[in-house]
RNA sequence: CGAGGUGUAGCGCAGUUUGGUAGCGCGUUUGGUUCGGGACCAAAAGGUCGCAGGUUCAAAUCCUGUCACCUCGACCA
């Protein structure tokens, strides 16, 4: 019966290799991370959830302020003559944008956009804020949520609205800008390897896959477990696209007035979906220990016994004074083995058992999400075998999903090799630079081009797409 | 936005073809026995059938609209 009814609770999880994106939406929903709500294409982040994204805000955040970043808020709102400042980019963002059109009984003389970024609006700021070199460079960061008018939206990887944090900086030259393109993209690409244990490609857009108003985008892509790739963080120069209509002149040395050169980053909530799709599996959600909510589960087996709940609760306390993020689960209503199937789906890196016998001897029964490795460990220093297996296991399920993706990335040389590629990974190939090349093979394959990496050896002289010379080396992908 | 699918108790589903006043399993509550991988017995509570209209003596069931989710396209930093 035991074992029918397991069947029955793990089969609410649809399996990966079946339905990829059903079993995705199971975990989202199993794990408790998010809810539907009622307002379209909007979803209610609960509190598991929202407790991976304060401890992926926290680290990030103190890579921002390291280099040099300070927090600020801005308006929600955008008057509309601020937004089509700048061309392209209100080209690129017309379609999304939600409108504010009535104060309170009133119509409003201008419309108000709800902002789905907020470039503008700093620049607005900006131009009001520097009047000569000595105010440069302003490097300014704010955590705050967007709104995105999305036809089809997917929870965490694209709602109409979203958590995020942008950066918008004001250099006086264009090496000090894109210095601090580059940095971010690599603040990035270290938070997203180091921390949330996702490996990332990154490099340059090309052209068509840019940001609306930059003047060069790169971005951190990586690999979900269906092979497609997921931009995970961008980090544009707009050089003076923007400073120039909204007029951010300043006063250089030589005594002549300047447009700056500016930047902006950003990366949201999507991480989550990340982290979902990189690491987890039939069982459900593994979270890397650094944004794990709880690192470790306490479970107490048969607490009915004299001295087990007690000896249980000494053995969580000695790991939270040690700086360990604990749960103590002392429920009476469910028995250990349906706490050992739920603490797996919601992903907790390491759990606990501390029994009768494991009492008796002084020992503790540790299992590790990432492997179901068991091992009866020594209570007396177990915070330190604790410490050490959390950081094997953090260390473990990168070089996993490090070695997943490299075997789902191969170098392509013709149009079909890049097909059949792009059905499960990321294809590397040459490519002439032509918009017309990325169009046609978005066309027969539904992929696009992701980035160019910094490291361009060739693989090959010809486009594999028209087999004219080619000299940029380029990853195609089917992207979320 | 186009094509297809789904929506009935907290969760998973049956009932819709042929209209007749809603059912099953799990979970929940209470009491008892259990407890090292999703326990057992007993009793109980819980649903205006996604929402809004319409047809009908009568709608979960038929019709129209709408919302949400899933799949495949289109679109999208």
């Amino acid at each position: 019966m035991a074992k029918k009814n397991q069947q029955e609770f793990v089969q609410h999880i649809t399996p990966r290799s079946e339905d990829f994106s059903q079993w995705y939406t199971d975990v989202v929903k199993l794990a408790d991370l998010m809810d539907y709500t009622p307002v379209r294409g909007c979803m209610a982040i609960k509190p598991y959830g929202y407790r991976i994204w304060e401890l992926l805000q926290q680290q990030l955040d103190a890579e921002f302020k390291r280099t040099g970043h300070e927090n600020v808020s801005m308006p929600m709102l955008i008057p509309e003559s601020l937004l089509l400042k700048e061309a392209d980019h209100v080209e690129g963002f017309a379609p999304e944008v939600a409108w504010v059109t009535q104060g309170g009984t009133e119509p409003l003389a201008e419309r108000l956009a709800v902002r789905p970024t907020s470039e503008t609006i700093f620049c607005t700021m900006y131009a009001k804020w520097v009047q000569s070199w000595r105010d440069l460079p302003l490097k300014y960061n704010q955590w705050c949520s967007v709104m995105r008018w999305e036809k089809t939206t997917r929870p965490f990887l694209r709602t109409a609205e979203f958590l995020w944090q942008e950066g918008h900086t004001i250099h006086a030259t264009a090496e000090e800008a894109q210095e601090e393109t580059m940095q971010m993209l690599e603040v990035y690409r270290d938070f997203c390897q180091d921390v949330l244990a996702v490996p990332v490609y990154c490099g340059q857009k090309s052209d068509k896959e840019k940001f609306a108003g930059a003047r060069a985008t790169y971005s951190v892509e990586a690999m979900m477990q269906d092979g497609k790739a997921l931009q995970s963080g961008t980090s544009h120069n707009f050089g003076t696209n923007f400073s120039e209509p909204f007029e951010i002149k300043f006063l250089d040395k030589d005594g002549t007035q300047k447009f700056a050169h500016e930047t902006s980053w950003g990366v949201s909530t999507r991480l989550i979906g990340a982290i979902i799709m990189t690491h987890g599996d039939e069982r459900g959600l593994k979270l890397p220990p650094k944004v794990a909510p709880y690192q470790v589960v306490v479970v107490p087996v048969a607490a009915h016994k004299p001295g087990v709940l007690e000896g249980a609760q000494a053995v969580a306390d000695k790991l939270a004074a040690a700086g360990i993020r604990v749960r103590f689960d002392d429920r009476d209503n469910v028995t250990p083995g349906w706490k050992f199937n739920e603490w797996e789906l919601k992903g907790v890196p390491v759990r606990i058992e501390v029994g009768p016998r494991d009492l008796a001897e002084g020992k503790a029964m540790t299992v590790r999400r990432d492997t179901f490795e068991k091992a009866a460990m020594d209570i007396e220093g177990l915070e330190e075998t604790v410490l050490a297996m959390l950081e094997d296991v953090q260390k473990n399920m990168f070089e996993t999903a490090r070695a997943f993706r490299d075997e789902h990335t191969a170098d392509v040389h013709t149009l079909e090799e890049l097909g059949e590629q792009v059905n499960g990974g990321y294809a590397k190939a040459m490519w002439c630079g032509e918009q017309a090349c990325e169009d046609k093979v978005k066309e027969m394959f539904s992929a696009t081009t992701r980035c160019m990496p910094f490291d361009q050896t060739p693989i090959g002289e010809t486009c594999v797409c028209c087999g004219k010379p080619a000299h940029k080396v380029i990853y195609f992908a089917k992207a979320y």
